[in-house]
DNA sequence: GGGACGCTTCGGTGTGCACCGAAACTTCGC
DNA sequence: GCGAAGTTTCGGTGCACACCGAAGCGTCCC
């Protein structure tokens, strides 16, 4: 029933557009702290959702007396950061808030579920240089199984198999790839449980810690 | 200056996502041609059209009198696939002309520079059995450089460099993947010139000759 | 050069929709 | 149960913008 200028209308909102990117940071957000984040009043945000909702953009799940959303699908993040890629060189912000936000953004954020900006591009270069992945311009293929299990205690063959097992995602930012799919994911899991990366409580930029930075960045990937 | 909003509102109206729709065929069009084809009066698709050029989603040349119009990067046609692949299933198209014109996209189309629909996939498909491509969830790496170059007349270090080579793009229709990329507009410059594949003067779809269902979908790649 | 063609600019019309506040509804904590 | 918190529904306001026709301006053809 939808045609591709009806899914365009729902992101062409610049308050939806928010909403999305908010939930491109990964973790499901609740309708109050979504309504607060982009600066509308709740009513108009609860609009807003039950139409992404509708379109199927998201996904909406009642938790006690709050609803917490998140995005339906991967496909949903990809033509996300396609549409990101369009709209070229970000808008220079204005203000040193503003500024402080758009580096950390650009440093290290979570893209949907994976790692992305400098450090994600990073983790793809020295897992490339390892023979963990082999680059094939612009995309990824698994390389060396063994090391991605002993580095990293992930298991390629029990990763789930709906999704693309490995994909190279143009970093917005940085405009080379960095790794997504179900492996992107799993490194991002892995980054999140040793402590390498914390997701701020602000948005999409992660913080990158002193041992992140030596893993992430130096390639020094076992703990 | 432009957020993914701003983009997004370019793609939102229903005109201006069925002239880029359009241009997603191939060829470039000229500005009357486009207004027929969507059916808006001249002087509203001149308003389109400035807007989409200033906005650098599409490239506009002046030939004499005329001035042709053409999508301005590979990006432009991801992200519109990408939407595309969001908006799902597409509408069940009413009426018997329409459903005509749908299933001839399903079974073949030109996907901005390369082949898609059911033909796109099924020469994928025969080219990964050749060994010419390896397929690695969801994308492809050259393989067999001689067998292009044999089969297709196609040097691999002959193709432009400033794209990505060779890239899976996930079918809208068949939701599978297909050839895009440097490589992917090669092999659709190969099937129109030996004449297995011809457009329509329609719009996307493109008309499979007899000698190009078996080249094509039977894999006998040799003239 | 005159006339047809192709396209753009301009002014006026109409519709769609994002926004907010107030009120109703559900869930939680005590 | 009762008040507070979280969310949705409803009504009213205002702006943005797609559309067309008429007029103007280059370009081609004879």
């Amino acid at each position: 029933m939808s045609e591709l200028a009806d899914v365009a209308a729902l992101l062409a909102d610049r308050t939806r557009a928010r909403i999305l990117e908010e939930l491109l940071g990964g973790p499901a957000l609740p309708a109050g702290a979504l309504a607060a984040r982009v600066g509308v009043a709740p009513s108009t945000l609860s609009g807003h959702l039950a139409k992404l909702e509708a379109a199927g953009l998201i996904v909406v799940r009642a938790r006690g007396r709050r609803r917490e959303a998140e995005l339906a699908r991967p496909e949903v993040a990809e033509a996300l950061e396609a549409l990101a890629r369009l709209a070229g060189p970000a808008a220079r912000p204005i203000g040193l808030r503003a500024v402080n936000g758009h580096a950390a953004l650009r440093e290290a954020r979570s893209c949907y579920d994976h790692l992305a900006g400098r450090v994600g591009v990073a983790l793809a270069d020295s897992l490339v240089a390892r023979g963990a992945l082999v680059a094939s311009d612009g995309t990824f293929m698994v390389g060396d199984e063994a090391y991605l299990a002993d580095a990293f205690g992930i298991e390629v063959a029990a990763l789930p198999r709906r999704r693309t097992l490995v994909r190279g995602c143009a970093d917005w930012t940085e405009r080379r790839p960095h790794v997504a799919g179900a492996l992107g994911a799993a490194l991002l899991d892995v980054a999140l449980s040793r402590g390498w990366v914390r997701r701020r409580n602000d948005g999409r930029a992660l913080n990158v810690t002193t041992a992140g930075r030596v893993a992430l960045m130096d390639g020094e990937h076992t703990r």
